[in-house]
DNA sequence: TCGGTAAGCTGACGGCATGACAGGACAAGT
DNA sequence: ACTTGTCCTGTCATGCCGTCAGCTTACCGA
């Protein structure tokens, strides 16, 4: 799929390279969770690693490329969230069930990628066809899975004909999205971790089914 | 309340300088909208503004500074958001209208102010105690009057117990900003603009009743 | 009308990040 | 040891940052 990795200029990058590359990533991932992003400067993310600037700009084109890539990296993982919805019932208990860990599986990821997911959504709200590229990726597969849930329920009846099943879809998963982003928020609102997930994931349960879940 | 305004030097700004104070909160606030946050830079704003950096320095710390003026100008208006709930019915077809008019109302703030809003929640997910505390004075509003409007509605018994009214609030309230950041990428899963607020607004008051709106 | 005072603005400067290059260090095969 | 190609860095021109001293402008009281 991929070719090689490659730096800047073209050449091929071997062991060694690839091993500097990849500590370049992980210096910035973590200065990302550290510092405002607008602050991120190559000159900090070289010497923590080690290494000079000017190694940097062999491997990338600047701070944003390299944030394109450890996003496409945690892109790869979250596609992995389909298994949250895949086969699932939202039927009866077995939906609550559904919702449940649905909201524990996206609030997980998200604190897991927090730094890097911050960034690419900016970078997708502000238009950048790139960030808006991988932050599809990640939610296409949660939202596909889910609108075709809806559907599905639509056709059987139980649910009105004038809901759109993509809306309702990426309605909800824009609020896991956000609650996630923002958790601690709701700490200042006085409401607990622990609070937060049972009532996000009923209204899942209610957005999908557009029913109170039976527990 | 607030005393004059001043420069960074401690200088009170007259006429000519609050005039010239604006005009670079102006130019900076379109800088946000055709440019990345990230690539803002102190000069061009000046340049843009037919005056020189050092000049911005005399009235800002720095760029942030100058972004916190300006949205702290939006939170004064958006705090007006609370008429979209101020003594609304959740109830029968008043309900399906309040539901809406939120919805309307939230969208339509987002819209005009997207740019310098998108930097606000970076700026609040990333931790800024400034920025999130505009964050909240927006988000607030709404919010306490979501909220309020739940434990009303549970203390009647329409509602479960279990149901924690702030965090049903404050997720509603996350989405709702989401979904207006995002706005476009609704457009790439084929769901246009008008489609998407009547199914936001069924979300909006199935998660405040846990009905189903008559319409 | 005329200083005097404070507001308003800018040129210039040291400091630092950026991004490009050429050349030296290094590993692996012969 | 020699060659080849990968890998890293010293260095440099450029441009932005943030500050200061000093100049210009506006206001005000005598």
């Amino acid at each position: 799929m991929t070719g090689q990795v490659r730096t800047v200029d073209g050449r091929v990058a071997g062991r060694r390279g690839q091993a500097t590359r990849q500590k370049l990533l992980d210096c910035l991932s973590e200065m990302l969770s550290s510092s405002p992003y607008r602050d991120v400067k190559v000159i900090d993310v070289a010497r923590k690693a080690g290494t000079s600037p000017a190694t940097f700009y062999q491997y990338f084109p600047d701070v944003e490329g390299a944030v394109l890539e450890i996003a496409d990296q945690m892109a790869a993982e979250g596609a992995g969230l389909t298994e949250l919805l895949e086969g699932r019932s939202w039927v009866g208990k077995a939906g609550w069930q559904t919702a449940q860990e649905l909201v524990d599986g996206f609030l997980e990821f998200w604190r897991k990628n927090d730094a890097i997911l911050r960034v690419v959504d900016l970078g997708a709200a502000e238009g950048d066809k790139r960030f808006y590229k991988i932050r599809m990726k990640i939610l296409n597969s949660v939202n596909n899975s889910l609108s075709d849930s809806i559907a599905e329920l639509q056709s059987k009846g139980r649910i009105d004909k004038d809901v759109n099943p993509a809306a309702i879809a990426g309605s909800l998963v824009a609020m896991l999205a956000a609650v996630a982003g923002h958790q601690k928020g709701f700490q200042t609102w006085g409401v607990k971790q622990a609070e937060l997930k049972p009532n996000l994931a009923l209204l899942v349960h209610l957005g999908v089914t557009g029913k109170k879940p039976t527990k």
